[in-house]
DNA sequence: AACCTGTATCGTAATATTGCAATATTAAAA
DNA sequence: TTTTAATATTGCAATATTACGATACAGGTT
């Protein structure tokens, strides 16, 4: 196969797994980072930054956007993304959840 | 392509990525849930709870632990898996310190 | 209008991931 | 020692991801 069975899960594993999956690659953590360093975050900033193509660092932008990790806006004939605090946070939080269930009584190792 | 340029990216980016691939599945989300949940917390425990066969299972485990987020050790003809709190909370704190660089002086959006 | 610049989309090749049946391995139990 | 239970490994099919060239599109500029 290769596709998840995501059917069989809960919606909440599910939501927590495509926020990590979204950042699960580093040049995303690369273009996060350089969006919160640059005022001015627009695409052509990270194509000169990073060393991949232009359509593949739009093509991870979306995929950051469509995770709702971060939003665009229009200026110009450019492009403005910046982070989207909320859902930076969401994910901060749900992972603290997941690892943040009780104690095993009997923990084992 | 399909393979990633790690090379491209620096050793930070590439480990909080890994770290974040290992986990950005919800059966590996479903696996750490349930070994947080269960005192003795053995494989077959969790093939039983989940919709997956057994060979997957493994395979995921194998996954979670390469990437150091559990631990194994053998019990009997059994393995006792956990977590591995120093692993989860390193995750938590390269995510936190991601999301956390200097806010942007003319923030655009 | 014609042109340039920034970004998105399409198509496609290379590689990775997911999942499972079959099989191997390991250790306890009978 | 044969059997049984628990886990790992192998091999493979289906699907997803990553990357980029070519191209399209949108908004300024001339």
């Amino acid at each position: 196969m290769g596709a998840s069975k995501t059917d069989y899960f809960t919606p909440a594993q599910n939501e927590l797994a495509g926020l990590l999956k979204a950042l699960a690659h580093p040049a995303r953590i690369a273009i996060v980072e350089h969006l919160l360093q640059t005022p001015g975050c627009i695409c052509t900033d990270i194509v000169r930054e990073l060393p991949l193509a232009q359509p593949t660092i739009s093509q991870h932008l979306r995929e950051l956007k469509t995770a709702g990790l971060i939003q665009g806006e229009v200026e110009g004939n450019a492009i403005c993304y910046c982070l989207n605090p909320q859902t930076a946070t969401q994910l901060q939080q749900l992972l603290a959840a997941l690892f943040a269930t009780p104690a095993t009584p009997t923990p084992c190792c």
